[in-house]
DNA sequence: TTTAGCACTCTCATTATAAGAGTGCTAAAT
DNA sequence: ATTTAGCACTCTTATAATGAGAGTGCTAAA
């Protein structure tokens, strides 16, 4: 949405409504802004401006008489134009140091981090698995575990271990799997995990048929297994404390929320549409094509490693929340996993 | 508990009450009893058995003259004595198989018994992940991933695979890994991961000193690696539908709720208490420890992997829960996870 | 020992009432 | 041409009052 030329007096008030509101929870009246902007207008001059925003759809009234809310274009025109920039309070910047200080795999980072994005906005938070397609291969490992069982260990330049079982038509010898593995890792090493089976079909074509003809039979079983790491693998948390705020004291909007949180994949498909694109995106209430999130907002950002874009994380709650602070939070939050995701890789 | 001479008739009545209760999430009165039990006794009688139910602590009122509720002692006695022994609807069954299909790798089994309980239920399910210091080792692979660090994988006979990273204070040449390697599945194969420390200490003193050689100055980064085994990981899901529950309208209940929630681990150590007795328990209300528990009663048993018991599972809820039907998915669920554990063994 | 009858208690839903917050409009002030 | 004060009006919310209903406990009869 192109910025409308809201005369910055009007753009003061509009402000004031949606911050006002987002702390209390209840309409805002025009004492209570002209209170907050120090009587620089009178709240008779206040209730002329409102009535203005009302009829072009930036505030609405709950009833007849009561102060005002923003609409969903409300909080659009304030995230896009007036929202200040905020950042983190010491207080919490230590509490990410702190939750971040002992992680030793790739589950516990993510955990961690949904939780930390739950805690500090006070919202629920999600966080998507760094995708391992995007990944360059390091090094394969196979091992035999049983009969026609083969472990195959993934491990890739960006610090993500990967454990595949496969289950061959038929057992392979020990040194047969061994050929097998350094056939893999001569000839995938930094190819990209999504490329892989590409490239061994094409290996067919080849000149070193001798080690692809033992494994050529069990080809499918492979690409079944690659197929594995296209799911995507999520943590959310907080849900409970969204169910709490008063805009979840309705029963109906209760249960709108309660299916969503049992459906999580819908959230998680909004969030990996917006991966593609870079920073940070603002998803406010009825701009959410899921019936059920039309009264919920996300703040959600992607997150690299080595330059790729390999996951997305993001903030969860009702349109009031605290766009400003969150804003802040899922910037410092993600950058802070980037930087750990950086340290970690190989 | 022992069992109390309640002559059969008050039985009766006692599990009327519960049953109702646990059904209507309102008080029972001498009238609906009347009709449950097709008036073999008339409101009055009734009235005057609930007086004596009442003195000797089994049910009470929440108000002079509303119907009776049952207390925790009431639920106690209704579990130990009267609860009928419920199967599973074909349909349940059919969902149970349905959701186990199509699982690879043990978290998502985890993930998926936790919702399925969760479902069948209509509370919470938690599940502890099977503990791998209870599983005796089958192999170990070392795998050079950096300078100084490790991938140590850990493959056990109950089907569990483990990565560890170690990080030592110098590099080793593949061939030393190798060496190590070696050593490690020659001397370690078949003993329990929570004794591989105590077994390496021992060795220390004994003929082979070449191998052990080269790894006893990291011989701390491996004890303190296999500390990280002993941290017992777990799934909660449901949180969310449990909230919903009338009990929980009241504020003050919500918030200890939320608190429990939040704070998972105290559950977790319920759980694990239980986890050396065999066969289903039941904790009701204030036979919980924690304050934060004592209006939710937990349905939980252990599982097994070659006869050990190696995790727990559960259902957690408000006291008002239906015992027999969740005692039945607690076994069923228990036994099916065995069955598919015991098929993934090594 | 069981039951019918009845007075009594307490909740819950409904209604009435008053207080309060906030608006919109009009007319005066700047 | 704006801004503001004043005021009537609207709608909510809290509180109290009321009555119906559910269910009890007790007494006395079956």
């Amino acid at each position: 949405m192109r910025r409308i030329d809201l005369k910055s007096r009007k753009e003061k008030i509009l402000g004031t409504i949606v911050e006002t509101y987002i702390e209390e929870a209840k309409p805002v009246g025009s004492r209570t802004i002209a209170r907050k902007l120090h009587f620089k207008f009178s709240p008779a001059t206040i209730r002329n401006i409102m009535a203005d925003l009302e009829e072009e759809g930036y505030i609405t009234h709950p009833y007849t008489s009561a102060g005002r809310i923003p609409t969903d274009k409300g909080y659009r025109y304030y995230v896009d134009y007036l929202m200040p920039e905020e950042g983190l309070t010491p207080q919490e910047k230590k509490e990410i140091i702190q939750e971040y200080k002992t992680v030793e795999d790739i589950s516990e980072i993510m955990d961690k981090t949904s939780r930390l994005l739950a805690r500090l906005s006070e919202e629920a938070g999600i966080v998507v698995y760094p995708c391992l397609k995007k990944s360059r291969l390091k090094h394969i490992e196979l091992i035999d575990i049983k009969d026609n069982s083969v472990l195959m260990v993934l491990i890739t330049y960006s610090g993500l271990i990967k454990n595949l079982i496969l289950r061959f038509p038929h057992p392979y010898s020990r040194s047969q799997l061994e050929k097998i593995g350094n056939f893999f890792n001569a000839e995938l090493e930094g190819v990209y995990l999504s490329e892989i089976c590409k490239y061994l079909l094409q290996k067919r074509l080849s000149d070193d048929f001798s080690v692809y003809n033992l494994f050529k039979d069990a080809f499918s079983i492979l690409e079944e297994a690659f197929k594995k790491l296209e799911e995507e693998r999520f943590c959310f948390e907080g849900a409970t404390q969204i169910i709490t705020q008063p805009e979840f004291e309705d029963r109906v909007a209760l249960t709108k929320l309660l299916r969503l949180m049992e459906e999580k994949r819908l959230l998680l498909e909004i969030i990996a549409q917006d991966m593609e694109e870079e920073g940070i995106k603002v998803h406010i209430g009825e701009e959410n094509n899921f019936e059920e999130a039309k009264s919920l907002s996300l703040v959600t950002t992607n997150y690299h490693v080595e330059g790729n874009t390999v996951g997305a994380l993001g903030v969860v709650g009702p349109t009031r929340m605290a766009y400003a602070h969150i804003f802040s939070i899922v910037k410092n939050v993600s950058e802070i996993l980037e930087n750990i995701l950086q340290e970690r890789r190989l």
